[in-house]
DNA sequence: GGCCACAAGTACAGTCGGGT
DNA sequence: ACCCGACTGTACTTGTGGCC
């Protein structure tokens, strides 16, 4: 499993950005994010307000190498990057990529960042992706139906060797959740390894869910089927592991309208950690929710300041002791 | 202990706008 | 122009805590 201190770092980023009053429980996520976290963004998804309204230009890096403005666009579209683009929100999945470190064997850090923010206690929707502990490009790609997240991490990691490894890496995933941002008084953030939402893999996800509406079907027409057949639907099942082609509309023989399948994944309260099922993680608290198997990396970075942060242990019911560093307001 | 009011959780549909 | 994902809004269902 690759090295997390870059997280860990964004995260007293934001603890410190919090101490020193630059953010408060009620800035935009962005915001928390993109004043810890110079330099070391690879992708961002919303370049558009990042410049416009927290003056953060994405492309600032790479228009330094450049002796005009028309070099780098000219450099840029080389990339497939048009001048459209630079400044846009594209929606894609992740909403951050950050910059990996290569390694004599390969590849360290280089995690996926996705927020989420929420009126209410219960963590947004994953409208598209199923959340899990990781992910490489190659995924990120099949999953956007598009190489554009890839297509702009590879422009300013300037990959010119050993793309493929670069490209089936597995890179962490994280969350960054707000919870009832609208109601300071119970506001709840926390920085969440992907692995807390993923108790069992996507692939067998998504077949179970498939297999839960013929069940539903066979109870409502009362007609049993057979075990065999039942377990050879779950093979066929097995096939379904692509989220994008099972989202995307469908052309249908004669048809005048597309049916279009929307894959979307609400939390369970077990699964979030700002439910009542964590009293430990409480109101107007700042949070690195991780995995105990990680612990060995914190005892690394001790020499850290951590002294304004407390650190808990909370079980995940299905995965097991996470890590807690929190911060109290 | 049961009822009620409100909060939390669930399940959708509708809208908007970026990318191709 | 078309395709599709993110975000928003809301109605409905379930859970909970206070009160009689």
């Amino acid at each position: 499993m690759s090295d997390i201190s870059d997280i860990f770092e964004l995260f007293v980023g934001i603890i410190n950005n919090f101490h020193r009053a630059e953010i408060s429980l009620d800035s935009p996520l962005e915001k928390m994010i993109l004043g810890a976290s110079t330099g070391k963004i690879v992708y961002l998804d919303n370049r558009r307000d990042a410049k416009g309204k927290y003056e953060f230009d994405f492309w600032r890096d790479i228009f330094k190498k450049f002796a005009n403005y028309s070099e780098a666009l000219d450099w840029l579209k080389s990339k497939g990057i048009s001048e459209k683009m630079l400044y846009s929100k594209s929606d894609q999945f992740p909403d951050i990529v950050f910059k990996a470190k290569r390694t004599n064997g390969g590849f360290t850090c280089g995690s996926l960042l996705e927020m989420k923010d929420a009126k209410g206690s219960a963590i947004a929707s994953f409208n598209s992706t199923l959340p899990t502990k990781s992910k490489s490009l190659k995924e990120v790609d099949i999953i956007n139906g598009g190489n554009l997240v890839s297509r702009i991490t590879a422009a300013f990691e300037e990959v010119i060797t050993d793309f493929s490894e670069f490209y089936s890496y597995q890179r962490r995933c994280f969350y960054f959740v707000r919870t009832n941002k609208a109601n300071l008084s119970k506001t709840k953030i926390s920085l969440i390894d992907g692995s807390f939402f993923e108790t069992i893999p996507t692939k067998e996800l998504i077949a179970k869910t498939f297999l839960s509406i013929i069940q539903a079907h066979q109870e409502a027409k009362s007609e049993k089927l057979s075990d065999d057949e039942l377990k050879h639907l779950e093979s066929i099942l097995a096939f379904l592991d692509n989220h994008n082609l099972i989202s995307s509309s469908k052309h249908i023989d004669k048809a005048s309208v597309k049916p279009r399948l929307r894959l979307m994944a609400e939390v369970h309260p077990e699964g979030n950690p700002h439910s009542r099922f964590y009293p430990e993680i409480p109101a107007r608290s700042v949070n690195f929710i991780f995995p105990e198997s990680d612990f060995s990396f914190l005892q690394k970075e001790a020499q850290i300041n951590l002294k304004n942060l407390k650190q808990t242990i909370i079980t995940h019911k299905r995965n097991g002791k996470y890590i807690v560093l929190q911060y109290v307001f």
